[in-house]
DNA sequence: GCCGAGAAGTGATTAGATCACTTGATATGT
DNA sequence: ACATATCAAGTGATCTAATCACTTCTCGGC
């Protein structure tokens, strides 16, 4: 029954760097202060500041050299990924996620098309099948479910490296993020589509699954730009 | 003059925690053992452990739940992408990664033919200028600024989380990774296919750059592919 | 002017103890 | 018998303070 955890020390202290390095005017490149000092700062010993920095270094927002100092890395300022205790990215980064998507998705719906058995699609259907259930239920769980269709998807197109792609994408739609979405989201509408997604992959027509994944993606940025706009 | 440094021993740590889940049969969900068992296995103290799996941790290898155990992440059986210190792929995941740029790097080269103005593309112009000057040099050199030529055309795409996953991609052909792929391409046919590309983006032509870049993408995997049955 | 030795600064690792949280077993009450 | 409360064991999180290893820059000798 337990909620999210509760965030750790080192958890902040990962936030906390990143905050220093981004309103620090600091750049990639750049030497940032030595671990003692660090720790004084922030009050913690070096042990826990050192957890903290390794998560920031395996994301390559930092970079530790020994016996020369801590480096800015050069991911700082983009986007970092697959990140499940660094929440980035705020609303005006929605729409710029949702491009991306465009972009890949429509490709991947086509080769899940192409390669896709009947074997193979039974995860699809029964994640809609899931969703289908929920429509008049928990609009988070609708939502949820929505966004393993989107998941299963990529995973039908059998390209692993993609797969991971589409998966980063749509994990940053995670925690308050996510609160932001279902806020935009006509999570009704979305499950119709995709249905007929699902109905063009079955049938292996692959133009008409890109096309619809394509419109469907814009379709969910035109309300999200819409409700911007204007609020509920 | 310093070369890539020697790793240091929480690095290796990092390494062993990953041949110790993958070669253990750990699937996703499974516990691994405590802190304190592992860290008398790999002979290093509490601290130097958890650097490691903080790292893990950090790319969704793992999850660290206080009280309860580590646990294994869902990102274990797919690809971690933006990973400075852990190389992970291997030669049979080359042409997927070629795939994923297939489908994702034409439409950026699209994006940017349509709105690259003048001033933004000098840097894309230096690119190619550096790599012509290495035309008769170093193999590494020339390849290396090749792949600087593929960022900086997804950076002109004005998508940042576009071009985050593209660097990200491109990053995996590092280290050990580089050395594989230096093998196997054709720098000079590849440096003159982004010369092509690049008229094509300076052309606004967006339809040309995209079906450019695909066809060029599509000819270094030929490559690959052939040289990969037949070693020269 | 060049270069090598050394000092200062910085990250890497160690040691064991203590605190905080989770989980399942046990006991208790109805 | 079942549900609930309590507690103990196991596990991660953090602290403490000292030492080792590496890099960099300065300064002296040639």
């Amino acid at each position: 029954m337990s909620e999210v955890a509760r965030p750790t020390l080192s958890d902040a202290l990962t936030e906390r760097m990143l905050e220093l390095i981004r309103t620090g005017g600091h750049r990639p490149g750049d030497r940032l202060p030595s671990t003692r000092e660090l720790s004084q700062r922030f009050a913690v010993t070096t042990p826990t500041l050192r957890e903290a920095l390794r998560r920031l270094e395996a994301t390559g927002a930092i970079e530790m050299r020994h016996g020369s100092g801590i480096y800015v890395g050069a991911a700082i300022e983009r986007l970092v990924l697959p990140n499940p205790n660094m929440r980035e990215i705020h609303a005006v980064q929605l729409l710029e996620l949702l491009d991306a998507r465009i972009v890949i998705e429509p490709p991947l719906a086509a080769m899940a098309a192409e390669r896709a058995g009947q074997e193979e699609l039974a995860p699809l259907k029964q994640v809609l099948d899931e969703a289908g259930r929920h429509l008049r239920g928990e609009d988070a769980e609708l939502h949820d479910a929505n966004m393993t269709f989107h998941r299963a998807t990529a995973r039908l197109a059998g390209n692993s490296v993609l797969h991971e792609v589409v998966d980063s994408l749509l994990t940053v739609h995670g925690p308050e993020q996510r609160e932001i979405l279902q806020i935009f989201d006509d999570r009704r509408r979305d499950y119709e589509e995709h249905v007929a997604i699902l109905a063009a992959i079955e049938a292996r027509d692959a133009a008409r699954a890109e096309e619809l994944m394509r419109s469907h993606l814009a379709d969910v940025k035109t309300v999200i730009e819409h409700r911007m706009r204007s609020p509920r």
